[in-house]
RNA sequence: GGCCCCAUCGUCUAGUCAGGCCUAGGACACUGGGUUUUCAUCCCAGCAACGGGGGUUCAAAUCCCCCUGGGGUCACCA
């Protein structure tokens, strides 16, 4: 209960704090995944806030496509906007009045001071300090502003922001989960900034604020937040709150190392989701990124996941995102899939637009086990839901054998098929065999140029369940059509 | 650059906390082979790593120190 006397030993509570500053990241997906299956393993509450404390970058739609990114990958809240919840609002934008009593709460208090320097003068100094060689950081200029001279400014109504009074002697400790403590020199950290002179608070008070309200007790992050972290603790202690336990994953990275960005890796989970990436196969990819199971099993689901996973055990070192390994997962997953079920994905994903339940049935074992994303099936079923690709004559040709013996070969495989009507994968195979062996053929020469005539290209399922699929019709004048390529 | 974090095959990782069982295991990718009418699936095999240097110890991938390398962060963004 989010009484302020949270603690670990009791059901946890987490959270993920995305901003709707544009397309859902998988990095918030990431995160997300090890909060829930950490909360819902400890039977305790995993919350979704949405941080919309920055007007400037705030885009409208973006966070509708959070919640829907989020539930399509099965990664849903017990508490949040759109759920509602016993310590809501749940947005940011809507708690200031929270954020502007804690303001004043730390302002009375002495841990914070109004500051009236103007961003020309911070400019100003953030040149000096570099032309200097000094570290960049806040001068402390109205930190001990006379009382008289703030009532001043305030009833002109001069424009000002809150920052945080950082000790500037001492050091202040972040205790992380994954390792050693570690130490801040307090003169090195910043005044930091607590309210914008737009009145709402920065990600640093209202966080904190939010967390201690919300009753957060373990906060699982990404790991750019370690160097704020110290002003987290101070503000945790200037608020007189309990601290939660701190676990900072490591950053998901681009080839080369750097944090994964959208101009060197697809980052956005609709894009994961519009090329045909299955929620499932995407959330085991995202565990393996710095979490093994003892018996070092890659291929699971989330059930499992959530059974064995433990934040503890969280791996430091920052995994390069590898689509080369997600896709095998998601091939993996598709195959794990029964017809039905993977017929319901491709419906709903968008990749089956009027195709027919019964076509669908045929085709399906055919191809399954070809796709590794679900949008290969378009691609892969064409020939099967309309015509064969184009080709030439010349394709038809298997090295060595003449265009006068192919032909051949088209004519009789086009009055064999005419004259059969056993059209089932068996019955077909073994008639293709009996044909074989009657015109003293090898295989391929049978085979490929009967594949190319009904599909118009060279990699397919087997040819015996091609012509079964495609039905007498089909096939005869698929042939026909192909042999009078060499008139 | 200051501060902070990290460091096993190309990539994801097991092993590190409780040093010997590690001539370092698995997976992806790659290469070769098998199955096979093509592709795919599947099976088998191969390639490939403890960043460097000092310690401690009978013994170090494992513990300590330094260096190097990589990353993050230094906003009235989150």
């Amino acid at each position: 209960m989010p009484d302020g006397h949270s603690s670990s030993d009791r059901a946890p509570r987490v959270r993920i704090a995305p901003s709707p500053t544009g397309d859902p990241h998988v990095g918030t997906a990431y995160i997300a995944l090890f909060n829930r299956a950490f909360a819902n393993a400890e039977g305790g509450k995993f919350l979704l806030r949405i941080d919309d404390t920055d007007r400037s970058r705030y885009q409208a739609d973006s966070e509708a496509q959070i919640f829907e990114s989020l539930r399509w990958l099965g990664l849903s809240w017990d508490e949040g906007p759109d759920v509602g919840g016993e310590c809501g609002p749940y947005r940011q934008s809507e708690r200031l009045e929270i954020y502007r009593q804690k303001a004043e709460q730390l302002l009375e208090s002495g841990a914070a001071y109004r500051c009236f320097c103007t961003p020309e003068r911070m400019a100003e100094l953030r040149e000096q300090q570099k032309a200097a060689k000094q570290d960049p950081g806040y001068d402390g200029h109205c930190r001990d502003l006379p009382q008289s001279t703030i009532d001043e400014r305030l009833s002109a109504g001069t424009t000002h922001i809150v920052r945080l009074r950082v000790p500037d002697t001492g050091q202040t400790i972040v205790h992380d989960e994954l390792r050693d403590p570690i130490v801040f020199e307090n003169e090195r950290i910043d005044d930091q900034v607590l309210v914008k002179s737009d009145g709402f608070p920065t990600y640093h008070l209202a966080n904190c604020v939010d967390d201690c309200a919300m009753g957060v007790t373990h906060v699982i992050r990404a790991e750019e937040w370690i160097t704020s972290a110290p002003k987290h603790v101070l503000l945790y202690q200037a608020l007189g709150e309990p601290l939660p336990k701190f676990f900072h994953v490591p950053l998901l990275r681009n080839a080369d190392k750097s944090k994964i960005s959208k101009r060197k890796n697809p980052v956005s989970l609709i894009w994961y989701r519009d090329q045909g990436y299955l929620p499932e196969a995407l959330l085991n990819y995202l565990a393996t990124l710095g979490w093994r199971s003892s018996d070092e099993r890659e291929f699971f689901d989330y059930d499992f996941f959530q059974s064995n996973f433990r934040p503890a055990d969280i791996s430091l070192g920052g995994p390069v995102f590898d689509l080369e390994k997600l896709g095998w997962l998601n091939g993996m997953h598709i195959r794990a899939l029964d017809p039905s079920d993977l017929r319901a994905r491709l419906e709903r994903d968008g990749f089956l637009s009027g195709v027919s339940e019964d076509g669908l049935r045929a085709i399906f074992p055919l191809v399954s086990e070809r796709l590794h994303l679900l949008s290969d099936f378009v691609q892969l079923t064409s020939w099967y839901f309309g015509e064969p690709d184009e080709y030439n004559a010349e394709d038809l040709l298997v090295k060595k054998r003449t265009p006068e013996e192919t032909r051949e070969t088209l004519d009789q495989a086009e009055a064999a098929f005419a004259g059969f009507d056993a059209y089932d994968s068996e019955s077909v195979e073994a008639f293709l065999e009996q044909c074989r062996v009657e015109w003293g053929l090898k295989k391929p020469h049978l085979f490929m140029p009967i594949r190319f005539a009904l599909t118009g290209r060279r990699e397919t399922p087997p040819v015996n369940d091609v012509i079964a699929v495609l039905g007498r019709e089909r096939v005869v004048a698929r042939l026909h059509a192909a042999k009078n390529k060499f008139c």
